[in-house]
DNA sequence: TATTGTTATACTCTATAACTATA
DNA sequence: TATAGTTATAGAGTATAACAATA
């Protein structure tokens, strides 16, 4: 008992961002439990959905998981029929992954269900500041991928591949 | 190359959320290095730092890990003179976790180092914002933790052991 | 009988290395 | 020589199960 919210870490947003994160997590693992690859398998929907089909390692970059792992992803998502590799004509060492007719309609589908996870995530705030967040965590997130420098002593920074 | 920030989910808040995180928990574990548990050590210190001596499942529940985690987690703290375990007086199975005065320094150092990769993580915001933001994701953390209701069929939510 | 803490074990996830094929 | 993708392997991290002590 007197187990309560963590006492000593309010102030800490270490503390705020991994309790959110593993709430979120859990739940959307939850809420897309059937979905091959689960919320990553939805993000790689949602991002090849929009935009030219992207190259594996583009798509590993983007969401942040190493090229392996991508390789297991999409093999889910392919036998799956939610989406397609295809050769890149203009690489032949590349393969363009793009989405399905069946992957579109289940993008929409758990998107849908990712969405009131959303929601009840974000309850305790009013609609405005809602708005305000997910607007600043994107802003945030997209710079923090952007400037990758975390604990590299002297490596490349450009070199695009991974954080070091 | 056109890798980018991730051309299709800027609207899904999970991106924005996980890489969020992943940025600050690369920057984090890699400035708090030599702190027994890395980021999470230092959220044990300072949460016991605070109030009463907690017991280890309190501790536990408190920062979302499990109680055997717990355990490894303390064994490193207490061997580096961090934190102390002592007997809880009012039940002999617990016991309590306190903080000793090693350990109150390595906090204030820690929690320094932390503090400028906060600001980093924060820096695309003005100030205002990144006030706003510690204030929303603290609360949306705060509810998540108190409602744990999961993909939870049928549990008992009042248990407080764990999420399911 | 239930709970705290510990230990050992098994499991999941991820990264590393090696390989093929292209560039 | 370097890169995209695959595969196999090893490693880190985590949870599960069993146990002892106590309630």
């Amino acid at each position: 008992m007197t187990t309560g919210p963590a006492a000593g870490c309010n102030a800490e947003l270490g503390w705020g961002l991994s309790a959110t994160m593993r709430a979120f997590g859990q739940w959307a693992s939850a809420s897309v439990a059937d979905l091959p690859g689960g919320p990553r398998g939805h993000l790689v929907l949602a991002t090849i959905a929009q935009g030219r089909p992207p190259s594996q390692l583009a798509l590993a970059n983007a969401l942040g998981v190493d090229r392996t792992v991508m390789t297991y992803l999409l093999d889910e998502l392919e036998t799956a029929g939610l989406v397609e590799r295809r050769p890149d004509p203009a690489d032949r060492r590349a393969r363009q992954i793009l989405i399905t007719q069946r992957g579109s309609s289940a993008l929409r589908e758990y998107s849908a269900r990712l969405r009131e996870v959303e929601d009840r995530l974000l309850a305790p705030l009013d609609e405005r500041e809602a708005t305000a967040f997910r607007s600043m965590i994107e802003r945030v997130a997209r710079a923090a991928q952007t400037s990758p420098d975390a604990g590299c002593p002297i490596d490349d920074i450009a070199s695009g591949a991974g954080p070091c």
